[in-house]
DNA sequence: GGGATATTGCTATCCCTGATAGCCGTCCTA
DNA sequence: TAGGACGGCTATCAGGGATAGCAATATCCC
């Protein structure tokens, strides 16, 4: 029996199904680089912003900063990113050469991954959705004045 | 410093952090109904769906049949849940009344929820998410035969 | 200058979702 | 009737995310 359901016309929903689709097939496609999706993406970011700070990394991808911290280990022991001491507190993060390597193979698959989904979308979708998903990331600071 | 992230043109990331955002929002709109995220769902096909099963439920949802245990036992344990012995492995369930009550206020707050979102978006973006979040999460299909 | 405050990185936990492997009893069907 | 499919279940792990609180340092303002 195929069972009926009304979350079908939740937006909610549909985008966590859709996200968690995506998620699969990302980490898929990166797991033979040995890296899981929040690595990645903090590989990635520190390699736009040589000498950005751990706390700045976690802003910009909304990983707190807690969680930063293994993070940030893992791919300091694989040898991807090298950290100097900026003042007592805060380091300045770069990638090692391996990590440049590592990312931009990791761009590559990335690339393969989107690529295979939008690939399904018209044009014209997908600017909607480059549109309209930034509109509900934003309601959080919306949400969080009232 | 504001770090650049060109994560953001990116579609799983867009679409990861759009709903994290949402995910995030839902579980404050049901913190005082003791209700998880996944708890809802369930809780709401059943009551789409009365004397259905366990694993029929979880293959609406995307959830295992090993993953349905506890959140069906949790249901059950709060009264919410009724089931029925249908033959020697498989149990029809349904709401009991209180499951009934539960589901309802449920709706009406994920109806809430759902509205301070759509309200950001106009009605052609929403249609135009309606129609393009199932093709991406289609593709699961597609991915899955080659 | 110095005390209050904020910031950075960190530890230790905890929660929620999801995935796997494998058991057992039941049922269906060739 | 025997073998395979099925439904529920246990146990266990991984991954992302959250909180509370600490220590050292930096900053700001009186």
């Amino acid at each position: 029996m195929t069972l009926t359901n009304s979350l079908e016309s939740r937006l909610g929903y549909q985008l966590r199904r859709a996200s968690s689709v995506m998620m699969a097939d990302l980490s898929r496609e990166l797991a033979d680089l040995d890296l899981r999706p929040a690595e990645v993406t903090t590989l990635l970011v520190i390699a736009e912003n040589p000498d950005c700070s751990q706390t700045e990394v976690g802003q910009a991808l909304a990983i707190k900063r807690a969680n930063m911290v293994p993070i940030i280990s893992r791919l300091m022991e694989r040898g991807l990113v090298d950290r100097r001491r900026l003042d007592g507190r805060s380091h300045a993060l770069t990638l090692t050469q391996e990590g440049r390597t590592m990312a931009a193979e990791a761009v590559a698959r990335i690339d393969r991954h989107e690529n295979r989904f939008t690939e399904l979308l018209g044009a014209l979708d997908a600017d909607v959705l480059f549109r309209a998903l930034p509109i509900i990331r934003a309601a959080r600071e919306a949400e969080l004045e009232s």
